[in-house]
DNA sequence: AAGAAAGTCTTGGCATGCCTTATTCTATCT
DNA sequence: AGATAGAATAAGGCATGCCAAGACTTTCTT
């Protein structure tokens, strides 16, 4: 309830933003040491930093039992990923810089964005619902539409998706792909998956590649309405 | 001597940024005091950080005497003024953000600026050389040039110029002037002078407007080569 | 199921950066 | 020499981080 108006900095902004995704991978509280590890911090750190945000008001904190954001820390966290998306969407569409840029440079920038400036970017992209990596973009009134997606980790061979979406967080990663001609929106087909957890044959966009390691994992497809591929081992 | 290469933060470059405008003006070394004013802080803040920004060999600070940027100083205000009218242009002319908010919103930015972006920017410009309100933007290699202008108080009946430059600091007064039709670029005529430092009746592009108080302090002028027109009241 | 070990979290003390106010010092003007 | 303006210092506050010590919880062992 005693929720401070307007009370922003980026260490508070970037807890939010983390929590928030921490939040929404398995939908239970968080933990002082997921936190702590995400943000690089020590978790005596992040101890006292959820005791800050508790009485902002943004998240609520039940001491060994984790964090979970309030309505109030959720909309700042969607606010600073909109920043983080358009900003990105922005910096590789308008000044062409390389994707695998884009990420750190929009992590320092989301910060000190303006609502003004925030509007012209979005008005100038046409009002974007994705990033350069698919990530989707909340709306202007923070509303955010995730659409279910597949890692490739859990395809099989005959499964065909779209590629949509592939995190943002590995530069290497994303230096590779666009490299290869991987790019979001590509046609996939899986051809053949190596058995313990190798790599998988795929053609994207006609072209033969194989993909295994983190990349799997990073790497996103989505279905159309119809064909729904099924998973087994 | 005892330069530490890389100590920036938005307190140090906003003092070296303020202290470089203040020594130009004047060419002399840089009071607690004016700095303290021009910065909105108390002295006793000021005197604090001159301390260190002294240890950090970008001021050689007298005590009592005031202070003056060392070559590396200078170097760093530089940067951040170059970073400052860039993104103003950026802004004004990229995003169509109006002249009298694109001050405040570099005054941000030009803290977060990274030296990629930055190169970006000015491409995407075309390595422009002076910002929308015409104050010039030190090259990538940090030289600044200067051209010499008279602020329309100087100015008497039968001159003619160029309006060139005006103050960023008063978005009132810019967007005054835009509403006018008064723009950098300008071909002004002096047509009378009232007496007692009283308003100025000049033409703008053909328009006839009467220009008092601060606006002649703020606006300047470029005569051509020949024409140097003189002064006496 | 009790108790110990292992893992997790909080607390307290400390550092840094930058600000404020109150006080003391210096320089200069008369 | 004394008044006064300007400048420096001292002491304290807030935000954020670190580390080390101790408290709590979960899990393992028997």
């Amino acid at each position: 309830m005693a929720t401070k108006e307007n009370v922003r900095s980026a260490a508070i902004e970037d807890y939010s933003k983390a929590i928030y995704t921490l939040e929404s991978r398995a939908d239970e509280p968080v933990s002082t040491n997921a936190l702590a590890e995400r943000l690089e911090l020590t978790t005596g750190s992040v101890s006292g930093m959820l005791k800050k945000l508790d009485e902002l008001g943004l998240i609520s904190h039940v001491p060994y039992r984790g964090v979970r954001l309030t309505i109030e820390g959720r909309k700042l966290a969607l606010e600073v990923i909109r920043h983080h998306r358009l900003l990105e969407l922005y910096l590789a569409e308008a000044l062409h810089m390389p994707w695998d840029r884009v990420h750190d440079e929009a992590e320092v920038l989301e910060h000190v964005l303006s609502d003004e400036l925030e509007e012209l970017i979005a008005a100038k992209l046409g009002n974007p619902t994705v990033d350069p990596h698919g990530d989707p973009i909340p709306s202007a009134d923070l509303q955010l539409d995730e659409h279910p997606t597949r890692s490739l980790e859990s395809l099989v061979p005959g499964d065909e998706g779209t590629f949509v979406r592939v995190s943002d967080a590995d530069p290497e990663m994303l230096r590779y792909l666009s490299d290869q001609g991987i790019l979001p929106g590509g046609r996939l087909h899986v051809i053949e998956r190596q058995p313990f957890g190798g790599p998988l044959l795929v053609s994207v966009d006609g072209r033969e590649h194989t993909l295994g390691g983190g990349l799997l994992r990073a790497m996103r497809v989505e279905f159309e309405p119809s064909v729904v591929g099924e998973a087994s081992a």
